[in-house]
DNA sequence: TTTTAAATGTTAAATTTTTAGCACTTACTT
DNA sequence: AAGTAAGTGCTAAAAATTTAACATTTAAAA
């Protein structure tokens, strides 16, 4: 299983707003998709999105509120696999790296914290 | 300036090999490509992306080598936000926590050290 | 319970993407 | 220098994506 063909442009989009939000209903997805089209063209869009097998949903009073069908951790995982192959030549560092030199992304307390933690840990092996 | 419109699918299939692989012909292009059009058809796409500003060419013997035309740095950057964003609430230590999660990526003594320097200078601060 | 506003269902046109054929050019080979 | 194989240029059809109008249903309000 798994290996659903790749997604179009706004389903990709849609997709990414799902995963980021765990759950919206089409007038959510409206709202916060860039370029927004017309809450009837979402709408088609994440009932196609339902057919492929991408999104679920369930009512709530009156409107279906979707969420993506596939574990969030493998998604995670083979989206994180993806962008270090692509650009850090799958090192993790490299994109920790990456993400440090930007000036805005200073790390919090707390991701110094884990980060000190998971290197510990990994260093016992 | 930046801020070009998203790309199509196989746009993004393509642009994806030439970030990972710097420089690319067609042919080396389609031979990567999943699911893979004939060499015409990737050729035409490739012009495209060249003609909307993805990507640039200079002649070797008879063939156009493309590359990308946008700093890599800046390219990298900004997929690692939209990934942080899309998938780990933003946090870089949660991505490596998923990363390391994972059974098959063990760090690399190497990794580990980078890893290592990077909380060091970061707890200087 | 009737009304009504807010949702979904259905359908189809417009646009973009994807595909590739054929003509032409160009750098190697002999 | 001529021939040829390997490339690019140009064009257009086929398919998929994207869009949204209009009809219908449904839950909430009066």
């Amino acid at each position: 299983m798994n290996e659903l063909p790749p997604l179009s442009r706004r389903e990709r989009q849609i997709m990414d707003l799902l995963y980021a939000n765990q759950q919206m209903s089409a007038q959510d997805v409206t709202e916060q998709l860039p370029d927004a089209p017309s809450y009837t063209t979402v709408r088609t869009l994440m009932r196609i999105l339902e057919e492929k097998g991408h999104l679920k949903h369930h009512k709530s009073g009156r409107q279906f509120i979707y969420q993506p069908t596939k574990e969030p951790e493998k998604v995670r995982q083979s989206s994180l696999q993806h962008l270090l192959k692509t650009f850090f030549s799958g090192s993790i560092s490299e994109a920790v790296a990456t993400f440090i030199d930007h000036p805005e992304n200073k790390l919090s307390e707390e991701e110094l914290k884990e980060l000190e933690a998971i290197v510990k840990k990994a260093k016992k092996k």
